[in-house]
DNA sequence: TTGTACGCGTTATCAT
DNA sequence: ATGATAACGCGTACAA
């Protein structure tokens, strides 16, 4: 049995308004009718309902997170960043899972739409302009999390560009002059839009007066296994090759379990530097030297950004967190 | 600027009611009405409120999910596939990290019996009676997600005893005789309650004649660190040790990295093997043998489950699921 | 086929 | 300090 807030005040003998006062800790009652009500309510087992309480107030102290996958140790770190700020102002949060498709993206804004959540946090999406135009109608606060902001709304990321051009320097201090990379962003690259860390790749290399061309490049998905392709690849295409810049971690995992596989041997023969810094770096063998972008402090920073919006109705600034090399056991100096 | 039903009806000269008729399909209207009722949603681009809808229909639509961390694989993968379930049918799911603990579940199960969720899912958790009774008072349908039932509701889940019983037989099978065994319970070891991986792992060395006592199991919490300090612990245990069973595969690539850095060769040296089958097992070096326990069909028999029971309001059946061994190279014959 | 009126469980605004 | 009452947005039994 369930009881609503009539059913409480009628049993303490007051009208429902003085029992949500007493809820919410307005005053304007007496200490006794405030205990009497406390005491009713524990013996119901009141618990006041979210959702008519949502009705009136226009907020539901819940938001969405749409993010496009929810393996990657990345995503799942930026969750669990999300949930802990989220538990502590008391919201809740709704992950939406959007498999990087367009329209199962846009079904699940109209479902948030519906559920009127508070704001909406975008966690490592592409952020078209459909998904753009339809959150401004919606009207809610939005953040967009390590997603690359092509339209003016709030953001925290790390420089994708300057990163990827600190890892190619470092590889390049280290004596590398023949640096492949292996990017994960096939369907982009198709479509010939921006990759900022394929562009800060080239850049340092060129800045340093190293050769690179296409050939230098690899392209294909995120998963290990692109990884492993990725290094047949590359090593075909670049056969005097010492060095390779993995786009993210898991790439450069594949590539760690390939060049098992094909008895070369990292990082004597070939070294490996990823991106992310996700824990699996740690474990694997040789531990993967890469690149951190903070990914928590992000993750924290756009949830707090994201209650603070919906506090203040006010936009909140953008920010871009630094990055750093962590090195361990997958490069060496030439 | 989000309009309601009545802005509608006005604007499509009829009666609400009329037009959450054709929002339902319910018929009992004209063709010539139903086509102008539409033509205003379109035009206001309205969203019926879930949350109004909610305070009548006493279905929200969502569904809660307390799972004790975010970062394991296991973990996500559960998350991922309820997410694909209740996508399917129109629900949204709630992400509720307990972190293990007492505190912060209890304050969840509040938190969702407020948002009057339709539905619960255990994932992973220890299901307390602490619990049980709270969720029992709430009166929505639940469902064990490989938790052990210690009470009696419906759970989806693998016999984590036949498991690991199938586990250390393919040890002894493979000639081992001195084999280690490192589990993840060390709370619930200390509090003296049923490790049924454990047990499995006894039995199977006792029912083949293979000595075994408390010496050959280190216990330890579930991460790569038990399993690194779990390997030291137990070959200084047990000198002539040649085989580990791990109780999760986390724990198994702890031990494989350990293994590497104190020079031990995997599976010359010492043969290892997992549970859990995640991905990692195929990329870490060398490839993980490992008990696999179906988990992603776990996870989407239990959404369904869950959905059905929300429907029907009938308790559904509980079910184990199969397991089976996927070899890899982690062990070797002696 | 369509409209009226009430209920759902809260909060907020007046009164008293 | 407390109570009555009107929103909030939608579904629905009942009436027309």
């Amino acid at each position: 049995m369930t009881y609503t807030i009539m059913d409480v005040a009628k049993k303490a003998n007051v009208s429902k308004a003085t029992v949500s006062r007493v809820l919410n800790n307005q005053g304007g009652y007496s200490e006794k009718t405030k205990k009497k009500v406390l005491e009713v309510i524990q013996e119901l087992e009141y618990h006041p309902s979210a959702i008519a309480r949502g009705l009136t107030n226009k907020r539901t102290h819940t938001i969405g997170v749409l993010v496009p996958n929810l393996t990657s140790s990345l995503i799942t770190e930026f969750l669990n960043e999300i949930e802990a700020v989220a538990h502590k102002v008391g919201s809740s949060v709704i992950v939406c899972h959007t498999e990087s498709r367009g329209i199962k993206t846009m079904k699940y804004l109209q479902l948030l739409r519906e559920k009127r959540i508070d704001g909406l946090i975008l966690a490592g999406t592409m952020f078209k302009k459909e998904y753009y135009d339809y959150i401004e109608k919606m009207g809610i606060p939005i953040v967009l999390l390590s997603t690359y902001p092509v339209h003016p709304v709030p953001y925290v990321t790390a420089s994708d560009y300057d990163a990827a051009y600190t890892a190619a320097k470092y590889l390049i201090q280290k004596g590398h002059n023949k640096i492949g990379m292996i990017s994960g962003n096939k369907e982009e690259w198709i479509a010939g839009s921006h990759l900022p860390r394929v562009e800060g790749f080239k850049d340092a290399l060129s800045d340093y007066k190293i050769s690179v061309n296409e050939n230098h490049i690899v392209y294909g998905s995120f998963s290990y296994d692109d990884g492993m392709t990725g290094l047949k690849h590359l090593i075909k295409q670049v056969p005097d090759l010492t060095a390779i810049f993995t786009e993210n971690d898991t790439l450069g995992i594949g590539v760690l379990s390939a060049a098992y596989h094909l008895g070369i041997k990292v990082p004597e023969d070939i070294s490996v530097i990823g991106m992310d810094n996700i824990n699996l770096c740690e474990v694997v063998t040789p531990p993967l030297t890469s690149v951190s972008l903070s990914h928590s402090e992000m993750a924290e920073k756009a949830a707090n950004m994201m209650f603070e919006m919906i506090e203040s109705k006010k936009v909140a600034k953008s920010c871009i967190l630094p990055h750093k090399i962590v090195e361990r056991q997958s490069v060496c100096s030439r």
